[in-house]
DNA sequence: TAAATAGTGTCTATGAGACATTATGTA
DNA sequence: TACATAATGTCTCATAGACACTATTTA
């Protein structure tokens, strides 16, 4: 894009470039947050401090960072993201995964005025949870179990956005090393099995999910971690994702 | 959302709201269009009449339609995709298959200003591919051979899109009903695998490819339909896809 | 009758699911 | 020693891939 050779008409077409001024909508970033906690999937909501839907939950977001000029278009969207997700909980980009989910483009889905909203969800492993409320901003936050959201009133598409980001997740989990990043830098094979259990909400047979975990470690994507984990009974073998 | 209840204070904040004059990006939805024609899956492109760009192949798109007000929030982007659709082919959504892909924003992919780009797949069943040449505006529009692409100079990010769009169609191929999009209303078993064998470039088993078809066809996707494919030697039995 | 292609059948390897069994630690 | 759970093994079934073979039409 920035590398291509402009033509010479091009240059001084774009120099005398004045945007028309047709209406455009708002774009926001909503992050569809996710870590397990007391062995549950937990989805991260503020409450709304203003109107509209003042007092319900919601997804944590903002507004994409427009320039004024062209010379200054602003941030990237993915770097929009990551910046949410940075104000939201505190934690870098850099240590959580984040993934485009959706676009919703309701015409009526804000009450006060046309916003578009690009989705992302992260995934937050469970040690560094804890961080997330100090990181936070005057807002409230807490983490949600997802099977409890029913009962909760939801501002905007909102409950839209998390069941499909459940359905992503789900659909991802078997496929991508996604779980990887719902357990601590390392763990034990019993310990990944849990987090695939709480996901799909479904018992992971032990046989045959150390079958698949002992095909992963054959592939290379997982290597075996120095000292066991001490538990009430039998210690497990410790291991780790590459990279 | 508008069957929500609205407490009483709230209305009267909305009465009174005023947008903040932040900038907004402007947002496009752009279409990645495809058919098979002459034994090759091909993309719809239109060439650009307008800086920058300007003589690039582009793929055809346009803005998003917003209101004024509040009250006139303007057009869904849903909406917004089968409209383009329609002005660029002529084919009302109804008929062509449409899904969302993928939002595009980085910040400079656009030289003239902030443009975020939502963008759509749509696959056009090969019988109504000829019609699109004269929907078409004044713009010069023509179907590309995807693997001919790489020595064309593509507009923006369009090289990317079309290149995630590939790689969206390859992954559902198998695990969705796309292809039924990609063949005439009734077909044969020979024809539905070309499809598949044109879409993913690999050869398919005619033995293998017919079990799978049996399968979906006790699971009731597809149902026989009358008549026999006429072809230069034994002819084949015809079916539909159901609904 | 030959050529072409629709349609069928078979063998093997792989992975999923269900479930029994053994091994090794702690209380 | 009892208990918990990590770790292993086994049986069956469904599906994919490779490929040989039969059937039916046209030229």
């Amino acid at each position: 894009m920035s590398t291509r050779k402009k033509p010479d008409d091009e240059v001084a077409y774009l120099e005398n470039y004045r945007a028309k001024d047709y209406p455009r909508p708002s774009v926001a970033v909503d992050l569809v947050i996710f870590t397990i906690a007391d062995a549950q999937l937990r989805v991260l909501l503020v409450k709304r401090k203003e109107h509209p839907f003042k007092g319900s939950w919601a997804l944590p977001g903002g507004f994409v960072r427009v320039g004024e000029t062209a010379a200054d278009p602003g941030e990237d969207l993915e770097a929009a993201a990551a910046r949410e997700l940075e104000e939201e909980t505190g934690l870098s980009g850099s240590r959580v995964y984040l993934e485009q989910l959706y676009t919703f483009g309701k015409a009526n889905r804000d009450p006060r005025m046309r916003v578009i909203s690009v989705t992302y969800f992260a995934l937050v492993r469970p040690d560094l949870a804890p961080l997330v409320q100090a990181g936070g901003d005057a807002a409230q936050a807490a983490w949600f179990h997802v099977d409890g959201l029913k009962k909760l009133e939801l501002a905007f598409d909102h409950r839209d956005i998390v069941q499909m980001a459940l359905t992503r997740i789900r659909g991802k989990l078997d496929d991508s090393p996604l779980a990887f990043d719902l357990v601590p830098m390392t763990f034990t094979i019993p310990e990944l099995r849990h987090v695939h259990a709480i996901v799909t909400g479904l018992p992971q047979d032990p046989g045959n999910f150390r079958r698949r975990f002992n095909r992963m470690l054959d592939e290379g994507l997982i290597e075996k971690a120095p000292g066991k984990r001490i538990t009430t009974s039998k210690p497990a073998t410790v291991y780790r994702f590459r990279r």
